[in-house]
DNA sequence: GTAGCATTCAAACGCCCGTTTTACCTACGA
DNA sequence: TCGTAGGTAAAACGGGCGTTTGAATGCTAC
């Protein structure tokens, strides 16, 4: 009988996102982390497989809703009439703003993406790019349609600089520190309407 | 007798930069590194006392001179009568460049500083406020006295994407595949380009 | 009740880790 | 020539790693 209310599949994957997040994959073990979620350490590789297919795991659970999101809230952004550039660039950005901020783990999550990307493992960036290269591409039509007078390649270009800044961003890299008196939400969102403000001024330029 | 031109202490350096990039600080064992640099595996903490240390000096190695560097290509143009806000981020940006173009391992270091911020580390964090805090300072000063108009805390988060961005960029996360026919250095210098354009536009931004 | 299945558990497997020890080499000033 | 210091070498240290095993447990359907 487990004193928890979530099963032992979903305590591992919040531990192991957690763990993952403060430690790295390569430094965060698998006794950590079923330490962490209050399991047997051969949970894992019950439930999962292999240490390998758990991390897998961690970003399947996040990205299928925030490209689900992002998608959704871009497609309302171009339904409003007078929708501009700073719309459709907080319907990239909001999304992993809420994330960031989602109770049970979010803010770790977006650090474990951050990682990912560091980690430069080319499993890993095939698995990102099935996820998130649709979503790319349907935000680069609309920011085509939007900025018809910039070239397409240049385009890409400054996308894939907006996605640097905000995964940067929400991952706290940054050497800004937050004041004290200033929560950690109202922190992100500053972050995110400079980042916004930004990004739209970049991708108007000439 | 070495059979090789560099000292043990050097050729421990040159191998961990390249493995510590490839499979991340805590990834890359020593046995691997020592074994890379052909010297014994105690030499590491010989030479440099523990594996964490050797990690400090992987750093130290580099940084002194990228900020030398910076600094110096700012005074330079802030020399010229006309320097603009371009050649300003130029001097920031040109010298990571130039550093990730290095011949003998500078194009490792980048993704070797992308993962210390991904890290999340403090100490690690603090060792770099402590190297790049200056460097911040110097160039912020300096786009304040170009851009009057600016908040400064405004100026301190814009710099910051900048920052963001150059990191994802040169570490060469972005999702933009180098076309054939492109060498890995036009490719960069594209990217750099790109980079200084946006930027430019971000910070002019009202 | 009990058979059958999914899950949990403690223990152990072999392997690799960072570090330390101890011996050995080599060069050089006394 | 010898003593000494700086560097290199092989081997071993204790410990943590991911994974596997086989028995114990809980749960469901008959």
């Amino acid at each position: 009988m487990n004193s928890q209310h979530f099963s032992t599949k979903e305590r591992i994957l919040g531990a192991a996102e957690q763990l993952f997040a403060r430690l790295g994959f390569a430094g965060a073990s698998l006794r950590q982390v079923t330490a962490a979620a209050n399991v047997n350490l051969a949970a894992v590789n019950y439930h999962f497989g292999s240490k390998e297919n758990l991390i897998n795991e961690v970003f399947r659970r996040r990205l299928d809703e925030l490209n689900a999101h992002r998608l959704q809230a871009l497609e309302e952004a171009l339904k409003r009439p007078a929708s501009d550039l700073e719309d459709m660039l907080g319907a990239f950005i909001h999304p992993a703003l809420d994330l960031s901020l989602d109770r049970g783990g979010g803010g770790a999550f977006v650090r474990v993406l951050a990682r990912a990307y560091a980690e430069h493992n080319d499993a890993l960036r095939k698995f990102l790019s099935d996820n998130y290269g649709h979503v790319m591409k349907r935000f680069h039509a609309a920011f085509a349609q939007r900025l018809p007078d910039l070239d397409k390649e240049e385009l890409y270009w400054r996308l894939d600089i907006v996605a640097g800044a905000l995964t940067y961003a929400m991952a706290d890299f940054g050497v800004i520190k937050r004041k004290t008196g200033v929560t950690e939400q109202q922190h992100r969102e500053r972050s995110a309407e400079h980042l916004i403000r930004f990004a739209a001024a970049g991708l108007r330029a000439p």
